[in-house]
Formats: C-alpha cells, structure tokens, sequence
DNA sequence: AGATTATTCGACCATAAAGTCAATCTATGG
DNA sequence: CCATAGATTGACTTTATGGTCGAATAATCT
C-alpha cells in the first residue's frame, strides 16, 4: 500500500464524510424553515440533486438526519461552553460571552435548534434530551455563579434560564440569513438584553 | 314554538359548541405535549372517549382544528391586548401588564402558542400569520410607545419584540401545569426580567 | 482492459394516519 | 310509542411518504 493509496482512500472517506455532513446540513435548513413533518426526503434529496435512494447511502433513517440536526447544534453549544471556561471574570462576564456565541451560532453560522425532539423516539430522544439538558445546566451553573459573585441578580435560575434560551429557540422563527439584521446585530441586541434583565 | 322549545334547542346548540370546543381543548393540549404531527386523529378521539369518526361531526380537518387552536390562543391575546389599553401610564407599565397577562394566558389558562403554522395551508396559514402580526405590531407600537416617553431605552424595538415573544414561546417546552413553579411566579419573574431588560 | 468497489437510480413495497360513509344507536317532540 | 333529527360508530378507502432492492453507472485499482 503506497502513499497515494492512503491518500485516496482517505480522500474516499472524506469524500463519504462531506457528503454526509451536505445532506445533514441542508435538511436542517429545510426542517427549520418548513419542519421536520413538511419536509419529505425527496426534497431533501432534490435540494441536492440526488434522488431518495441515494440518500440512504449516506443516511439510515429520516430519523437519523433530524438526530445529527440536533447533534450538531449541541456540539457547537458544547464547544461555546468551553470557549468561555477560564474567560470572563464574573459570572454576568462569562453569561455574555457565552450568550453571544449562542445568538452568533444559531445566525451567523446558519445552526438552528430545532423544537422537533417528541418527533425523536427511544435512544434517539433520550441523547438528545440529555445534551439540552447538559447545555442548560452549564448556563445555569454560569447563572447561579452570577448569583454568588453578586453580578447576578438573584432569582430563580431556573426560570431565568428558560427565558433566556427561549428566545435564543425563536430565532428560528424570524431570523432570514441575509436580512435585514445581521447576526451581529442580533447578538448585541440579545446581550444587552439579557444583561439588563438580569444584573444587579 | 314554545319557550321550552327554544331553550331545548338552544341547549343542543350550545351543547354541540360545547363538545366542538372540548375537541379544540383537548387537542390543543396534545399538540402542546406531542406536537401536531405526532398526535393522530384517533389519540384525540380517544382521549374524549370518542371514535375518530365522531370527531368529523364536529369538525372538518384535522388541520381546521390546529387552525383554531391557534385562533383561540390569539383571541386571548387580543383580548388582553385590548384590556391594557387606556391602563398603565407610561409604555413600560403598559407592557408589564401586557405581558404579565400573556404569560398567564399561557402558563395558568393552559393555552398554548404553536410553532407548527407550517403545517397550515393557504387560507388557514394566511390568516394566523396575519394574527401572530397583528399581536407582534400591538407589542411593538407599545415597546416604540416607552421608548418615547422616556420609559423604555431606544433600541431596535422589532428585535426587543421578538427576544420577548421567543420567551414566552418557549414556555410550551418546558411549562408543565401542576409543576412545581405556578403560572403566577413564572408571569412575575418573566414580568420582572423583561422590565429590567428593557427600562431606562 | 478487465475486475472490483463505490455511488446512484427507477421502481417497487409497507404502513400509518387522514378522511368517508352507510348503518346504528340515542334522545327529543308529538 | 312512533317518527324524526341528532350523535356515534365500524369498516372501508385514499394518500402521502418513508424505506428497500436489484440493476445500472461511474470511479478506482492492478
């Protein structure tokens, strides 16, 4: 087996890989601008050029596309969440830096979290479940941290929580890549807004 | 035609009303829990200890009733709505009792916002898009409204709007009648981090 | 070039769930 | 107690769509 052998086979599997990630990204587009339930994998499969069959090359299931959808969200969030370890010196610090990144991930880099989990069964579900519910446990740790170092003003973190990733889940329902409103735009807003609601 | 008569037939109309609205209630509540797509017609009847067929003779569609689910949801809005007007002095105090009702309506009603208006054709689509705009401007002219008299800080208002919407919307995720946190505490402390999100 | 493997497709199958309808049961009025 | 209108049903039809499969095509290796 030669160099190039490795190559190419490499080259096959990141070929496999992209194409998989193209399918997952442009049905998660579809299911948030139309659902998940009104949009059929034919339509998938045209918006790539593809016919139905193929993508089950790539895909086990129409469930499994919404799965990854999920997956990839939470992933970014993750990441979010470790980029501001460290970073920020208050909890209120860390809560804006991290909310940015939120507001950037679902405009910007074109990620929509999606509300579809009841259309998730079994193993499916429970992951998926369970990294939102991580994610809101991180910020609700950042939150009652807040709370601790006095940046925050006290309350229910949970609630305060709910609201705040509330209206990160509705951007799904107004924001238009390449509107009116930049994503950057929408990140200050969002902010500030949260700031305010909830320093000291 | 006796009285009786009239009260006779009265009381069937009423009493057909009654069960076309028990419909709408009862599945209002499973699209909330389950999502539209994940609730069949027969699950519905089920749960009102009826057969599916019966459920046509109240209603026409299955997509009629997410229709009025919607429509009922912003009937209250309007409602509410309507009942701040000449109220609270300046915007701010005007939206503290706007969205101090919404958030009632929402959590201890058992009313539900619903995200799925895709799952809505034409005429039906056309006209709660229309709703959801007409709530969304009546919040917006009272938000621009603060915003004049000094009570609310100047900021883009259609953003301001949508970041309070988000929230409220995304009370059907996690709200859960009976819970441990009633509709009252949850409407004050929406109440308190909006205000203080958005105040001069 | 020929063999082998990866990719794609047309045509089909399976099924869940919406919607229909003639027949039945139930209440009301005379 | 019969007649009529209201209410409900079981059994059926229809349809949309997710998913499968063997064959065909394209790419890759020796």
């Amino acid at each position: 087996m030669t160099n190039l052998d490795t190559n190419r086979a490499f080259n096959r599997e990141a070929q496999y890989a992209a194409k998989r990630r193209a399918v997952i990204r442009s049905a998660s587009g579809a299911f948030r601008r139309r659902g998940y339930h009104n949009t059929s994998m034919v339509l998938i499969a045209q918006s790539l050029g593809l016919s139905k069959a193929a993508l089950y090359y790539y895909v086990k299931s129409k469930e499994e596309i919404l799965y990854e959808c999920h997956i990839m969200v939470y992933d970014a969030m993750d990441a979010a969440v470790k980029s501001v370890r460290g970073q920020g010196d208050t909890g209120l610090g860390k809560l804006q830096l991290l909310y940015g990144a939120f507001a950037h991930l679902l405009t910007r880099d074109g990620l929509g979290l999606l509300a579809d989990v009841d259309s998730l069964k079994g193993e499916f579900q429970t992951t998926v479940l369970k990294r939102r519910g991580s994610i809101e446990r991180a910020v609700t740790r950042i939150v009652k941290q807040g709370m601790s170092d006095g940046s925050i003003k006290k309350a229910d973190a949970r609630v305060t929580v709910y609201f705040l990733m509330g209206a990160l889940n509705w951007l799904n329902v107004w924001y238009e890549p390449g509107g009116r409103l930049s994503g950057e735009h929408i990140a200050d807003a969002f902010v500030t807004q949260m700031s305010q609601g909830i320093a000291k």
